[in-house]
DNA sequence: GATTTCATTAACAGATCGGTCCACATTCAT
DNA sequence: ATGAATGTGGACCGATCTGTTAATGAAATC
């Protein structure tokens, strides 16, 4: 199997997970789906987790890549990137396939704290709360770390508001209360 | 089978499916676990979809009240009560079995948005923001239904970082940009 | 062109899934 | 005591789960 075919497999894997839930999508779903047979599967990864493992890091990178460069499109100066990322995500929660951050699904599904799969979606967390605290720092914000994880706090739960509703004004309602939080 | 029986039932499987997620617990576990019979379960729940929408309500009914009480408990009037319930999350985020919200890991193992235990999770949200505004309102805010959903993403933020960090700093954090936001 | 190598596939394990059937134990009315 | 009704548990069902094996096809090397 190429490089490219496995970079398409794990593509469509990452959709399946994405749209199914990773204990509801079986392996013969993901080979008839992405067309690879299971056995060529299993020769490039050895289990099932291993696949997740390599789909939550295509996802990480994804994700963050989008959200920074949208970021730095819709806003100047970092203070006004750190709210713009509420504008970003206001996009994203609009879009067809919303269903949701799938790092917290991840770890809603795979519980043990120690849990490989647990720890890379924590580890996406904080290479975002590392780059907002970059960007408060360089606004300069006189508690950069602690206004990052507030802002962490609101995306996480404005995800998860419009996960649950459709509700897309909580990115606005999310923007409204960082704007108070930056000011204050 | 007793009422009694059935309550115990149900609060059981609670914590079955609290610890180890919805699909990951199986029905033979149940069984084994409650000490009744899968035929004895199959006769009170026609489905496990129908057993799990009875854990939900319970939760619900637990949840909330735990929280509505404790946040009377810790402030007197209706705009600290908002405050305190980010004290009465500090408090469960460091109990030892917390994982998290039970509502979001519902939602986000099944993910059909019309699907019955997706719209009892959104349930629990609602019945949340309603009690927010009412306190909103009760403290003369100028705008209850707006702050209440603010108060509700930063309330579901806080629980989600908690969740995946064991960062009991989320509910102060959460607390921190709540205040701004009710004195802006 | 023969042979080695590698990738792919269908079929198959063994375990577990949600859910059911049946034989039996218990209770109750007669 | 006896018959009907009810509740229970363990064995069982087909489907599906993750993961493997054996046979096949194609491509590359000599």
């Amino acid at each position: 199997m190429s490089q490219n075919k496995r970079a398409e497999l794990i593509r469509k894997a990452l959709l399946l997970f994405y749209r199914n839930g990773f204990h509801a999508t079986g392996m013969d779903l993901v080979a008839k789906e992405t067309g690879v047979s299971k056995t060529s599967i299993y020769k490039h990864f050895r289990t099932k987790e291993e696949l997740v493992l390599a789909v939550l890091r295509l996802r990480d990178e994804n994700f963050r890549n989008w959200l920074y460069r949208r970021m730095e499109e819709l806003a100047e100066t970092p203070g006004d990137q750190l709210l713009a990322m509420f504008d970003a995500l206001g996009e994203w929660f609009v879009e067809d396939g919303f269903k949701g951050c799938m790092f917290i699904k991840a770890s809603a599904e795979f519980q043990e704290r120690e849990h490989a799969i647990n720890v890379q979606a924590y580890e996406h967390k904080r290479l975002l709360v590392d780059h907002f605290e970059k960007l408060a720092r360089d606004a300069g914000l006189s508690d950069p770390h602690r206004v990052a994880r507030q802002l962490l706090i609101l995306k996480e739960g404005a995800i998860v508001v419009a996960a649950m509703s459709h509700a897309e004004a909580s990115a606005a309602e999310a923007k409204a209360t960082a704007i108070t939080l930056l000011r204050s």
